[in-house]
DNA sequence: CGAAAATTTGACATGACTCAACTGGAGTGG
DNA sequence: CCACTCCAGTTGAGTCATGTCAAATTTTCG
């Protein structure tokens, strides 16, 4: 069941990874099931984990002083979820983080993820290769979010995470874009019309 | 003058930094001075330094089909300038970086950094707490840009970076925000007189 | 089937953009 | 030192994209 994440392991490093070290890893990461709804992390807490989403799907988010979620990051299989500021930091999150689908998840905790990559190189190989994929997407995010109208942001948003479209409702990929669930409905009426 | 970049490097480090290993670092890395308006990185091509400005002010934008700039990126002394995706993956960019600025800046390729991190661990924690410092900074940018309105963003961006709105103009800053320099000229407008 | 969640639709309000004109430096050259 | 130009910033009028609110409809799922 955990091979899913040894396969992503393996696929994002050029070093081989022995038996023993995959057993280091797994006796050191811990296999949590969060059931749909179940918070992995509350806004106030501190991010003591980072979790490989074996399957299922989740949500990070904000909620404004009027009381409205702003999405900040979905997250399905193979990604990770976490807020990096609170984890990096040591600071209390103003996030929180819950679980859309019932999800698996790997836990690490920081410590035990610095030990990984110290003794693994093909862990660290990993922790290095998600950083750079990670700053890309959002990067890119960015760009978008100052640049481009709804509705190029939602063609460019199904361009680029087709699986997101499937797996989650609208009016929560709305507000990943940063719209209403409104304006998204009228803007799909018109991109699906002219393909 | 490089002193500039020792003490960035030694304060982000806990190990410490012999000579030796000072002197390896300034022989690998190139000083260059870009004059005002100067490229660093022109659209299509591949970005094969990351600098550290030392004095000067750089940008980082995009033009869209209609040949309106967009703002992606602002920097002055003590940050990186560098386009991490073409970096990475060794694309061709689709951002311009030029220099606002009179500018020096400490030049390093992709295999000098990754030579200079294998030997000397003061250069990797550096270059690891860049990229904590960065995706935590550009995470706060996103949340910003798809939850707050024009005003929000704009004391936001003062609050974060005052030293940006000494260094810049306002259509500069009105562009990072994702606003027009007339929304910015009103917004202001109140926010003086607000406090 | 029934309730809750998601989506769509319409009418209206508003924030932000566009375009154009005007003002006010900052730098440059005669 | 003035005249000139360039660049930045401001302001106003009109438009457009998106938000708000409320209701109707469809879908999902227990």
């Amino acid at each position: 069941m955990s091979e899913r994440f040894r396969n992503y392991l393996t696929s994002l490093s050029t070093t081989p990874l022995s038996e023993e070290q995959w057993d280091h890893i797994m006796a050191t990461m811990r296999l949590k099931i969060f059931r749909k709804k179940q918070y992995f992390l509350q806004e106030g807490d501190i991010c003591k984990y980072f979790g490989f989403i074996i399957s299922g799907a989740m949500r990070q988010y904000r909620v404004d002083d009027k009381g409205v979620e702003h999405i900040i990051r979905l997250s399905v299989e193979d990604w990770w979820v976490g807020d990096r500021e609170s984890w990096t930091m040591l600071t209390p999150s103003i996030y929180n983080i819950d679980a859309w689908e019932n999800t698996e998840v790997l836990l690490v905790t920081k410590a035990d993820l610095l030990r990984l990559s110290n003794a693994i190189p093909a862990y660290d190989e990993m922790v290095r290769a998600i950083i750079e994929k990670y700053t890309i997407a959002i990067q890119k995010r960015v760009n978008a979010a100052i640049s481009m109208p709804a509705h190029m942001r939602y063609e460019n948003f199904v361009r680029e995470y087709p699986q997101l479209v499937q797996r989650f409702p609208q009016h929560i990929i709305a507000s990943y874009l940063g719209i209403t669930k409104e304006t998204l409905s009228r803007v799909r009426k018109l991109y699906i019309k002219q393909g």
